[in-house]
DNA sequence: GCCGTTTTCGGCCCGACTGTTTTCAGTCG
């Protein structure tokens, strides 16, 4: 699970393919660049992968023929790859640096260098700086200054961004656009759409008949920081807050193909044209056309004002977004046995929630109070246990306190909600509980989490885990994996033996919806689905604002291919409850 | 350099926008 060897030559494949784009080297780079891509999306380690099947598995992977191979073999014998250090050497530049500034490509780094000896950001921004850039042939004023603007974003800004953190800004401006005069339907598209736990950028589709005076609206935003295009169909800026956004507008027939096309992903939109090449048909953002008969050039749309419509004249069913990332959906929607995902208003309760008893910011009332305004109609008190000093973790004497006092607040809300008695209680090392098994045996709902210990070798973490789900009071392994997005790597455990431990002893795995943890990711949500084991949404809540991130949640396990059966908070309170042990 | 119901050679997505150009190369998604 943590992948360090596989991001370190995946980076590596990546720079080797950028240095051959510099040196206009035809499709090689490409090559690179999707085994570099395919090789961050492996879950195992290319060092494992390797160990168990040789050379052999490791061209199994998509994009990685003899050639990759045997540099993935150099590399993980030797730690390097000599091929690389040979490009180094003719450019030897800071590449993944250099490529942050925006609307620097390998052909610009390369110029730059051979003329300038621009190697990084700095001695970039100093050419700049210094007028150099503008005399350059090629170059001019107007590229100076967004190299000179572009340095400063790629100084202050790295990576993607927690969908959770941006949706809120992306909405606004979706319901401002709205309401623009000739505007006469919009819809974010690209990988938000796809809901995504981390994006790059927003798309933004709007179907208009008078653009112009849209895109000028647009690109004036008081958000605005800087206009990278400004055009007829399209237009692209970036915000303040370090997003990019982009506009187009596509005329009403095409409005399907255009979504279709700008939702993406692009695999999924690679693997949908070559099945419509495969048909004699040819799918743009146009639409999905057809060869007229008799005539070489003349092509007539068959689709494409509605995805419906798409996906339909393929004979296939209906494909959601969260779908869309070429592992298997197209096939599958072909013979239609796509799942009915769990919808965005299923869940009727939440089962994690933490109050002002350790580290939450609200009152159980407060809790409880709002959750029925978000529609739930259970939700289960989950403090920290003692082990998490910091928070003021509970320790048995408070526990049972605190389930009196739910027992009075079951009293006040009769008939409006139920408040379940819980606890998120601490793993230890040993993989043993935080609390008494008699104190946890009165419990509704016992989470088990690890908080502490990350760096546990994987026998001892994955054993720590097994140990702690054994036990007979302990009803969900909260936040399985212990990641946080952009932050913390999850920590190293055998995911697959614990998803078999939970299957055994009938645990319930979580999906934690705050936004920066979403553990489980989408393929775990998967391998449990294929295991049978079920599987709990929860909020994570540490205030009362944070219900509202139950739908980063739902998101999460409909890229997992979640249906409705699968997660018990979308049944009803008993069916629930016959779901634990 | 990879891939294959077009399979061991010959393709590989392609259109929009920008800036510096007088017709196009580079970048992006």
């Amino acid at each position: 699970m943590k992948n360090v060897s596989n991001s370190t030559i995946a980076k590596l494949l990546h720079e080797i393919g950028e240095y051959l784009a510099m040196q206009d080297v035809p499709f090689k780079p490409r090559a690179y660049e999707k085994a570099a891509d395919a090789i961050e999306n492996v879950d195992d380690d290319l060092s494992e992968i390797y160990k168990t099947g040789g050379i052999k598995a490791l061209e199994n992977i998509p994009g990685v023929g003899a050639s990759i191979g045997e540099k993935i073999e150099e590399f993980l014998k030797t730690g390097r790859i000599a091929y690389h250090e040979e490009l180094k050497k003719k450019e030897p530049v800071d590449l993944s640096g250099l490529a942050k500034v925006e609307g620097l490509g390998p052909k610009s780094i390369k110029h730059l260098y051979e003329k300038l000896g621009v190697k990084n950001l700095a001695d970039l921004e100093s050419a700049a700086r210094n007028g150099k850039i503008a005399k350059l042939a090629g170059f001019g004023e107007k590229s100076e200054e967004k190299i000179l603007k572009g340095v400063s974003f790629a100084k202050s800004y790295r990576g993607r961004f927690v969908l959770g953190s941006v949706m809120p800004e992306i909405r606004l401006i979706e319901g401002r656009l709205q309401k623009l005069l000739g505007v006469s339907n919009i819809i974010v598209a690209g990988s938000v759409r796809r809901r995504k736990e981390t994006v790059g950028d927003a798309d933004i589709l709007i179907v208009s008949k008078n653009a112009s005076p849209i895109m000028d609206s647009f690109t004036a935003m008081p958000e605005v920081v800087a206009v990278i295009a400004h055009g007829k169909t399209k237009s692209s800026v970036k915000l303040a807050s370090g997003i990019n956004i982009d506009l187009r507008v596509v005329p009403e027939e095409s409005y399907g193909a255009a979504l279709n096309y700008f939702t993406g992903s692009k695999d999924h939109n690679v693997a949908l044209r070559s099945l419509a090449v495969k048909n004699g048909w040819k799918l743009n953002e146009y639409g999905l056309f057809k060869k007229q008969r008799g005539s070489a050039q003349a092509w007539k749309m068959i689709a494409g004002r509605t995805e419906e419509e798409l996906y339909k004249k393929f004979g296939m069913d209906y494909i959601e977004p969260e779908l869309r990332e070429n592992t298997g959906e197209l096939e599958v929607a072909l013979s239609h046995m796509l799942p009915k995902l769990i919808g965005y208003d299923d869940l009727q309760g939440d089962l994690q929630v933490q109050t002002d008893w350790t580290d939450g910011a609200d009152s159980i009332e407060t809790m409880a109070k709002t959750a029925i305004v978000h529609g739930l109609k259970y939700i289960a008190i989950t403090d920290h246990t003692k082990r998490l000093a910091m928070t003021h973790g509970l320790d048995e004497k408070r526990i049972l306190k605190q389930m009196a006092e739910i027992d009075r607040l079951n009293k006040k809300f009769a008939g409006k909600i139920k408040i379940l008695k819980g606890s998120e209680c601490d793993i230890l090392k040993d993989g043993s509980l935080d609390l008494d098994d008699a104190v946890l045996s009165k419990l509704d709902v016992v989470g088990v989490a690890v908080h502490s210990l990350f760096n546990l070798s994987r026998e001892d973490q994955t054993e720590r885990i097994r140990r702690a789900i054994t036990n007979r009071n302990a009803d969900i392994l909260f936040h399985p994996t212990g990641r946080i997005i952009n932050r913390r790597e999850a920590y190293d455990v055998d995911i697959d033996t614990i998803i078999g431990v939970a299957k055994k002893t009938g645990t319930i795995m979580e999906i934690d919806a705050f936004p920066d943890r979403l553990d489980l990711k989408d393929e775990y949500i998967r391998k449990c689905i294929d295991s049978g084991v079920k599987m709990s949404i929860d909020s994570d809540a540490h205030s009362s604002d944070h219900f509202s991130c139950l739908e980063y949640g739902i998101a999460q396990a409909r890229r997992g291919w979640a249906t409705k059966e699968s997660i018990i908070n979308a049944r009803p309170l008993e069916k629930m409850m016959r779901c634990l042990k």
